[in-house]
DNA sequence: TTTCTTCTTGCAAATCATTTGCAACTATTG
DNA sequence: CAATAGTTGCAAATGATTTGCAAGAAGAAA
């Protein structure tokens, strides 16, 4: 059984499927990164609140986490076990966001150190700047 | 002279002086980090499209960065030299922001090998969880 | 399959942070 | 103290996200 099949995780989850939640959820599986817009732009059939619904269904599921706000949209990943908690990269020309590589514990363990903290639940680290393609092209 | 009086602060990177931004900016550089409704709740006389403005002046000139948008607020902090660049944890229970320790620059590297990037401009590193205080209480 | 119940959808209206236009006001310069 | 350029408050606009609600679709049971 495909373990990213849209079908067979909303099934997982008991999420009801529905032609709606399908076409959104391959999306985002294909996807390195989406933002409400984003998946509108491509699905205009498909209500806006309706994909802010799923998407927070989604969240609280664990099967996507957010990941950016950016440029006044909140961005998002789909989340999978070949695709670990990582940063982000996002270049302010072609406003592209690029997955960095993730972190191993040694390395994480060195942003982690303070006293104030009991439990973390959700670690987002984005730089901007700009990409090397943008970088040639100007 | 002092280097973090509102007054000189301003005065050298010749920003006119107005009451407001005094005010604001006193308040900027004594908090660990603001947002733009936290400063109006303190200051109900400033209008708020003037804390906006102010906020974007002193963006532009790096006398305060973005820090973190949580909760769908931006939150800044003032820029100081004993202030360098850090990551923040904030507490989703007393939504309060603390600073993490600034990394050194062997512990950033690990960070920022990506072969996309060409210029980082800004770097972000937000956890969100529960701070030790809160998680007594509960 | 039909029916029943529950969940989901689209639509329109509401929210909420942030931005903008504009006329009145104030800091700075000479 | 006048002239000028920059600032302010106010109200209205914007834009992302959320919500209420009636109609429609999914899943369970007969």
């Amino acid at each position: 059984m495909k373990k990213c099949d849209p079908g067979n995780v909303l099934q997982r989850s008991k999420i009801r499927k529905t032609r709606q939640r399908i076409e959104l959820l391959s999306k985002m599986i294909h996807e390195v990164s989406f933002s409400a817009k984003q998946l509108q732009k491509e699905m205009a059939d498909i209500d806006l609140a309706t994909i802010y619904r799923f998407i927070h269904l989604l969240l609280e599921k664990g099967i996507v986490r957010e990941i950016a706000f950016l440029d006044g949209h909140q961005f998002y990943e789909y989340v999978c076990e070949h695709h670990p908690p990582h940063g982000h990269f996002y270049c302010e020309h072609c406003e592209r966001l690029f997955c960095l590589a993730p972190l191993d514990f040694d390395q994480s363990s060195v942003l982690i150190r303070n006293a104030e903290m009991h439990r973390i639940d959700q670690i987002s680290l984005v730089m901007k700047g700009v990409c090397k393609q943008c970088a040639k092209q100007s």
